[in-house]
RNA sequence: GCUCCCUUCGUCUAGCGGUCCAGGACGUCGCCCUCUCAAGGCGAAAACACGAGUUCGAUUCUCGUAGGGAGCGCCA
């Protein structure tokens, strides 16, 4: 039997970081053990569900690049399976009619919380055999065993039991005729032959239900492996509040997706003291077995450190890419003029650690500087002698041959020998006058990236400003 | 309230009874390098929640306690 995981989220939101992380556990487990990937949405709750919702998710999983080998399938489309599969397990006497109102269970529950239970259904018409009628309040609800328990080997949390007693009679199919989510899973895993199912430990609490529902139609249930929740950077539960909560978000504040992947895979999962892996790599270690079992805080440094590695290490050629994506969102188009974006990310990839900072320091190549740092101009252009050092530079530059940093910085040199001065107090003031502040890459790169046209106009106006 | 799950440096983690006065990484701090900012190199501070057992020996096994989390829906 091939192995094979699904990802099966409710399309009510976009793709969140945690569902990410559980798609990309569920997508490099299929992938380890040569086995297929799935896809299912879970539309059922009509009131919630949008098709817009359904876009976000799978715009997410293909920035990601986790693309699934099957589906994506809906439930919303499978709803004469789910009835079919009800019917059986009436017809074997393992499922039977309900009417009590939502008023009433609503007592019950009260009733059992008062008396120090659980809010649990009491099974009124769990014997009475109540044929199917028309009525508002008609539910299917499952015979769950009352006795036994429930036993079974969750791949990361060990061996979880349950006992049957502490279960109630869950409902089946809705009074609209939708099913539930616990049944509907069920019959969706075992039709698309799912051998392991890999989602969030919030659903620990329904797999013994679930369990019994496989019993009852005679399968064999799936593996389990309940992944622990990603909190935010205060320990608390993950919401809107911690900023990037959406996968789409981190493509805008600049994250490289390899590098959410890398970060997501080591979060809850490690292979020794590995830090950095490759996509194949990833595939070839991960192990869901190797997963921890405790909660674990998202960590925005850490994340930056690991884009900033890939921003490193990755081909320009790509990083380019993606940066002309960002330039653009600043209004500025680098095909238009300016430098070439490759040199921009040589230059600027050991100073950022976001193509979204790396697009902002890289204004000052393609529009004029539009702030002067007043500290930066008093102390580094009104400087004595820096006007000199400006107009020395500015004649080098006119006479060099060949526009290259290497150029470029040989001709600095030069200037910083004939004078008897440290290069600081060259590369400061032409640092100010190329980019108005005191930061930035190496002076060369700098002049370099502004273009030789550029360069001169601007280091020409620096004189002026400093006489000013 | 009940049931289930979790607990190693600030954070992510290694550790699967002795190799641990606990290793790595991010972050922090210091030094070096240096045209700024970075990057890089070197170094430092920093943890086994607590209490009982089991054992010759517990970070590692068992049970409690405390703390945290999840679930108890005609939501998924």
């Amino acid at each position: 039997m091939t192995f094979r995981t699904r990802f099966a989220p409710s399309p009510t939101g976009y793709l969140h970081i945690g569902g990410a992380r559980t798609a990309l556990y569920c997508w490099l487990e299929a992938r380890h053990r040569g086995g297929r990937f799935i896809l299912r949405v879970e539309d059922t709750d009509r009131e919630r569900s949008t098709a817009p919702a359904v876009q976000a998710i799978l715009d997410g999983m293909s920035w990601l690049g986790l693309d699934p080998d099957e589906g994506p399938f809906f439930q919303t489309q499978r709803m004469d399976r789910y009835r079919e599969v009800s019917r059986e397990l009436l017809a074997a006497g393992k499922a039977y009619w309900a009417y009590e109102s939502k008023e009433e269970l609503e007592a019950m529950r009260a009733a059992a919380l008062t008396r120090g239970e659980k809010p649990r259904y009491s099974g009124a018409y769990r014997d009475r055999n109540e044929p199917y009628r028309e009525d508002p309040n008609r539910v299917l609800r499952f015979k769950n065993p009352r006795e036994g328990k429930v036993v079974f080997d969750d791949k990361v949390k060990g061996r979880i039991e349950w006992d049957n007693a502490e279960l109630d009679d869950l409902v089946l199919i809705r009074s609209d005729g939708f099913p539930t989510y616990n049944f509907a899973v069920v019959v969706d895993d075992i039709d698309m032959a799912i051998t392991e199912v890999i989602r969030g430990d919030d659903h620990v609490n329904n797999t013994p239900r679930q369990i019994n529902i496989y019993r009852a139609l005679n399968v064999e249930p799936p593996g389990f492996a309940h992944l622990p929740m990603i909190l935010g950077p205060d320990g608390q539960k993950l919401s809107k509040r911690h900023g990037a909560v959406s996968v789409m978000q981190y493509r805008e504040d600049g994250y490289l997706p390899h590098a959410l992947l890398n970060y997501l895979a080591r979060l809850g999962w490690s292979h020794g003291d590995q830090e950095i892996f490759s996509i194949p790599e990833m595939i070839e270690l991960f192990d869901i077995a190797d997963v921890n079992q405790s909660a674990a805080r998202f960590d925005m440094a850490k994340l930056g450190w690991l884009n900033q590695q890939y921003l490193k290490n990755d081909n320009p050629l790509e990083i380019a890419r993606e940066l002309a994506w960002h330039l653009h969102r600043l209004g500025i188009d680098p095909s238009a003029g300016g430098p070439c974006p490759v040199d921009v990310v040589i230059a600027l990839r050991e100073r950022v650690q976001t193509l979204k900072e790396m697009a902002q320091r890289a204004r000052i190549w393609y529009a004029p500087i539009s702030e002067w740092d007043e500290k930066a101009v008093a102390k580094h252009l009104r400087a004595d002698g820096a006007a000199d050092v400006l107009s020395a530079a500015h004649e080098k530059f006119v006479a060099l041959k060949d526009w290259s940093p290497h150029a470029i910085h040989a001709a600095i040199e030069h200037l910083a020998n004939e004078q008897g001065i440290g290069m600081g107090k060259i590369a400061q003031p032409l640092r100010v006058a190329i980019t108005g502040t005191q930061v930035s890459p190496s002076i060369e790169q700098t002049i370099y990236l502004a273009g030789r046209d550029e360069a001169l106009r601007r280091i020409d106006a620096a004189v002026k400003k400093a006489a000013m």
